[in-house]
RNA sequence: GGGCGUAUAGCUCAGCUGGUUAGAGCGCGUCCCUGAUAAGGACGAGGUCCCUGGUUCGAGUCCAGGUACGCCCA
């Protein structure tokens, strides 16, 4: 016997016990290991970070994660699933420092390295409980115990393993980079931390001329190039001059001076107030005409330096401010120092670590290099370099800790060669299929078009570090690929790999010392190492990692496409030439319900635990993944589109299930197998069909990694399963006379149930456990999990039955809108509903139903015609999409011709048969196929049509019929007081009711139907006059009806 | 500034390779049903398919330009 179950579901309890179920009997581990020896299928997390608690956007991440992977452990695969953390990076630097109170890399070193790293490896798994909790609280199927974190031993010795691999490949190389530089903390900033503290400041706005040399000016005059900068402290560093390559130029001749200035059309007017009064034009000039120009420094500081003080063109120069010549000074912004690097032109660097000129710059040796600004301005002014002198307000990047404004500067930095690997990266990307299909073909496949070169190192703390140690002269470098070389070269044991041990770690070798590298790597190359370090490859896992790689399954936000994506694929395609997954689906970023950011401040999101508490993980589950954010589009999160989800999914679901197992029960039935046989009922076979179909459906669209299309077939089967199977199937379980037929129904929702269970099992895991667990034959796995996904089978579908049923929904919706349009209830019985339809196959298959449909319309009778000339009168349209390309433009004349045909014609097209008309004087003929034809009912009749079906109802009463009526609004009073009552549905009653004569009538024509409908062991009809007797109207008539309860036995 | 995506009813979203009268759910209004009822059914109101231009016999759909929002990059 079945467990009974309450249609009064308690969703989170109950899931609440189905995770204590599967915790009991460690039946994730279970789903694992029973599937060993069956193929593959390589599932990579990508690891978030711990320091805050789990977000909407994890949580649907995380639904897919799970989703896919059940799937495919349903399927006979082997999916082994670990959890990751991403333990390394400014994330969790942020909160260390806050912890101890540092601002800023300066006070970091003075604590010390090893003080502040020891705090952040204490407080990196702060929160790792509670996203243990939330996400197994989600249904989420994820080895925790198994986990890999970033910062283990084995995981960081693989990343050096990686790292040497690119060494040997000859792919790190160290250069320049150009970032913004806190001077008080002595520490580069990344651009994300430079963007945080913008403030409005005055900075000096200089236009200073540059005396030409070599140029293509004609005349004697002396030239000169105008270029405009707001950091005068830069000009010493000058090395070149940059002119957009399109861009117009012009030399003019001041009338008042007799020199020449060479500066852009565009700029010139800012320069002159009467520009035509004051100069004259000598000649013009495009940028490119300008290439290889020289010109005399203006500082003596860096005369000799080699390949210096030409022009070049960029396409980066713009005529928006300046003079449309950019001064360049390679070592103070990253234009400048991208185009003197493309040319060969080394940097001329003069700050210290303070950002103060050094010895290069003798004569402002000490000087901080914005104080500089005040000097060199007046020095230029002296030597008559100085054009213009102005003021300028603008927002500039301020540290964030000290408030103090950064300076763009060349910092030493590490790099990995990627620009040689764009096609290989290409050609493996077009191997993988992506969710939704553009981020792969546009978004990535042009990301990957334009790659750069991976700047790998940080000037940081806390994360892997670089595995490069140099020799104290500078002349040599060595890359370390793993522990036990390391230990060789220094002589004793490492334990531990972050930045405060190896920073002490040096060795002699060759009479020299050996020192680490400072920077610690990027933690994007811990992420896309982890294929490999998470397996600790290649010094443990060796067969077991080469076996499963790539992956052939991996689910992040759509934020990861230059993150985790890329780097998995730069490092697959550099070690071992593949993609690093052949199959990713793409989420889009959960919003708040009004669109903008989800906000702690705002409080414009209802709290997870909150959702999950009144609703459910199923609920929660469903409700993402129905949505477009599995299509990489924004979710607008809203707690009534959850509550919608579980509205029409859960509850209907829940509420056929415990409809199958209260009647179940009151009948004793226990299946003996889940063998559906071949059942005579028509709706038997119809719900079997249906379920294979949906069975098909979810796999076709779950094969091609379309969650949200399996989801939606799920919610037109619930619909059909519960508002029409089980509707006009009650009567069949509850009072059915024929024992076969009812055995029959139960046999079918019962394997429906368990079927349906299974096929939604990887969606809404509890709600399935919970069926499954009740419903299941003994033979049957403990776990819906544990059992095989139903394999598609063509010969389960009678698509002829499928359309038959359609047919039947289609006459009954159009007999439910005639009694609603003419006002008579269902209850009261009707004599004839007609039903026409010319085409005799459909007709012959909506007649098979007859009765149903009576039933349901409830009327006394279904009669057939194949001829609807009574009731309707027809219409053709043109199929445009076939006579379109037929006729061109000469569609537009059949709308008129069409509307001229004859009656006699269009009964033709019906029947099949092509007619001719008239075209504008050209006879056309028609074939049926290319007209649609539409019934219009006549006006006065209870007649509705759609399509080629055609339904009218007879809405005239008799006598008969109308007690009838009374009798089935009386039984229908009689139910409600019973479900007032909370009686049970078999409990026997007695009946006693004070009616009018019309309504004694009634009741004593029907009185067998009204107690058997009511489980009354008597009716009596008398005076009421106690005070629980309830007035009622019924029809119009006043009554009052008593019940009571029968006692058991 | 660049790449990509999105824009359709009050809200959340469908709309296949172009086919003329654009759909669903929620919400709203009216009515009905109800021992699967936190349901269900019928009807109704509600739309410049973001804007402008183009291609076409025909554009929500294709093309170009623009606007707004999102993600990433500079």
């Amino acid at each position: 016997m079945f467990d009974p179950v309450s249609n009064k579901v308690d969703f989170p309890r109950m899931e609440e016990e189905v995770l204590a179920f599967w915790a009991r009997h460690r039946t994730f581990e279970k789903s694992v290991a029973q599937r060993k020896g069956g193929p593959g299928f390589t599932f990579y997390d990508g690891p978030p970070f711990a320091t805050g608690l789990p977000h909407y956007g994890h949580l649907l991440a995380g639904t897919i994660k799970d989703i896919v992977p059940r799937y495919w452990a349903m399927r006979g695969h082997e999916v082994p699933r670990r959890f990751g953390w991403d333990c390394h990076g400014l994330p969790i630097e942020a909160l260390a420092q806050e912890a101890l109170g540092l601002a800023g890399a300066g006070a970091i070193r003075e604590a010390g390295v090893d003080v502040f790293n020891e705090q952040c490896r204490s407080m990196v798994l702060r929160y790792v409980e509670e996203w243990r909790q939330t996400v197994t609280r989600m249904g989420r199927w994820v080895d925790f115990d198994h986990d890999y974190k970033t910062m283990d031993r084995d995981f960081m010795e693989t990343v050096w393993w990686v790292f040497k691999q690119l060494w040997d490949q000859g792919r790190i190389y160290r250069d320049y980079r150009i970032m913004p530089y806190s001077w008080k903390l002595n520490t580069p900033l990344s651009n994300f931390e430079a963007g945080s503290n913008y403030q409005e400041v005055q900075d000096p706005a200089i236009t200073v001329r540059f005396r030409l040399r070599e140029h293509g000016i004609p005349g004697d005059a002396p030239a000169y190039a105008l270029a405009w900068t707001t950091t005068p402290w830069t000009l010493p560093g000058n090395l070149a001059l940059c002119a957009g390559p399109d861009i117009a130029y012009v030399a003019l001749r001041d009338r008042g001076t007799g020199d020449v200035y060479l500066l852009a059309e565009a700029r010139a007017a800012s320069y002159w107030k009467a520009l035509t009064e004051e100069t004259e034009e000598v000649a013009r000039f495009t940028g490119r005409d300008l290439e290889g120009w020289t010109y005399e420094p203006l500082f003596p500081y860096a005369e000799d330096h080699a390949g210096a003080f030409r022009f070049f063109t960029g396409d980066f120069v713009t005529t928006e401010d300046g003079t449309g010549l950019v001064h360049v000074a390679p070592a103070y912004g990253e234009d400048d120092y991208r185009v003197c690097r493309e040319r060969g032109i080394e940097l001329f660097d003069y700050l210290d670590a303070d950002c103060r000129f050094t010895a290069r710059i003798p004569d402002f040796e000490g000087q901080f290099c914005k104080d500089a600004d005040r000097g060199i301005i007046r020095r230029l002014k002296d030597e008559g370099r100085l054009v213009h002198q102005g003021v300028l307000v603008h927002s500039y990047p301020f540290c964030e800790r000290t408030d103090t404004p950064l300076i763009y500067r060349a910092i030493d930095a590490w790099y990995v060669r990627v620009e040689d690997l764009r096609e290989r990266m290409a050609a493996h990307n077009e191997t993988i299929r992506w969710t939704p299909e553009a981020v792969g073909s546009k978004r990535f496949a042009n990301w990957l078009r334009d790659a750069r070169d991976w700047n790998i190192s940080r000037n940081r703390f806390w994360g892997s570090c670089l595995p490069v140690w140099i020799r104290d002269d500078g002349g040599d470098m060595l890359c370390v690929g793993s522990i036990a070389e390391l230990e060789a070269l220094c002589g004793h044991p490492v334990e531990d790999l972050h930045k405060h041990t190896l920073d002490q770690v040096t060795f002699e070798k060759d009479g020299h010392t050996w020192r680490r590298t400072p920077e610690v790597l990027d933690c994007w190359f811990e992420s896309g190492s982890m294929p490999y370090a998470q397996q600790h490859y290649p010094f443990e896992n060796k067969d077991e990692f080469e076996r499963r790689f790539p992956a052939d399954f991996i689910a992040e936000g759509l934020d990861q496409t230059r993150g985790w994506f890329y780097t998995l694929t730069i490092l697959a395609t550099a070690l071992f030439d593949r993609p690093a997954f052949r199959n990713v689906v793409v989420n889009g970023m959960v919003l708040a319900e009004d669109g903008r950011k989800m906000s702690k401040r705002l409080k414009n999101y209802p709290d997870p635990q909150h959702m999950l508490g009144t609703y459910g993980a199923d609920t929660l589950r469903l409700y993402m993944i129905s949505s477009p954010a599995v299509r990489g589009e924004d979710l607008r999160f809203s707690e009534a589109g959850a509550q919608q989800a579980m509205r029409h999914l859960l509850i209907p679901w829940w509420n056929a299930y415990a409809f199958f197992v209260t009647y179940a029960r009151i009948d004793g039935w226990t299946p003996v197998s889940d063998d559906p046989g071949t059942p005579s009922h028509p709706l038997d076979r119809w719900i079997l069909s249906r379920t294979e179909h949906l069975n098909q459906d979810v796999v076709a669209t779950m094969d091609r990694y379309d969650l949200q299309g399996a989801v939606r077939p799920l919610l037109a089967f619930l619909d059909d399963l519960t508002n029409w199977y089980i509707r006009r199937s009650r009567r069949r379980f509850w009072k059915s006379r024929d024992d076969a037929d009812k055995r029959d129904a139960y046999q079918t929702l019962h394997h429906v149930l368990l079927k349906l269970a299974r096929i939604a099992a990887p969606f809404t895991p509890f709600i399935s456990e919970a069926i499954h667990r009740n419903l299941r034959l003994p033979d049957m796995p403990g776990s819906v999990h544990l059992c095989d996904f139903p394999l598609p089978d063509g010969s389960l579908r009678d698509a002829d039955l499928e359309a038959q049923m359609e047919d039947v929904l289609t006459v009954v919706g159009l007999g439910r809108a005639l009694r609603t349009e003419h006002n008579l209830k269902v209850r009261q019985p009707l004599r004839r509903l007609h039903v026409a339809c010319t085409d005799g196959v459909r007709r012959a298959r909506i007649e098979a139903a007859a009765d149903m449909i009576a039933d349901e319309l409830n009327v006394k009778e279904v009669v057939f015609s194949a001829d609807d000339r009574a009731w309707a009168s027809l219409r053709a349209k043109a199929d445009f999409r076939k006579l379109g390309p037929r006729l061109g433009p000469k569609v537009k004349l059949l709308g008129p011709a069409l509307a001229g045909l004859k009656e006699a014609d269009l009964r033709r097209l019906d029947a099949g048969q092509p007619v001719t008309l008239d075209l504008d004087g050209d006879p056309l003929e028609l074939s049926a196929d290319e007209v649609i034809l539409e019934r219009t009912p006549h006006e006065g009749l209870a007649v509705a049509a759609e399509g080629a079906l055609v339904a009218g109802l007879e809405t005239d009463l008799d006598e008969a019929l109308v007690r009838e009526g009374l009798a089935r609004e009386f039984i229908s009073k009689v139910q409600a007081m019973r479900k007032d009552a909370d009686l049970e549905v078999d409990a026997r009653i007695r009946v006693t009711a004070e009616v009018p004569a019309e309504v004694a009538a009634a009741l004593g024509d029907h009185g067998d139907l009204v107690c058997g409908e009511v489980l009354a062991e008597a009716l009596e009809v008398t005076a009421c006059p106690e005070a629980d007797a309830r007035a009622w109207d019924i029809n119009g008539h006043p009554c009052r009806i008593r019940l009571r309860p029968v006692a058991n036995g």
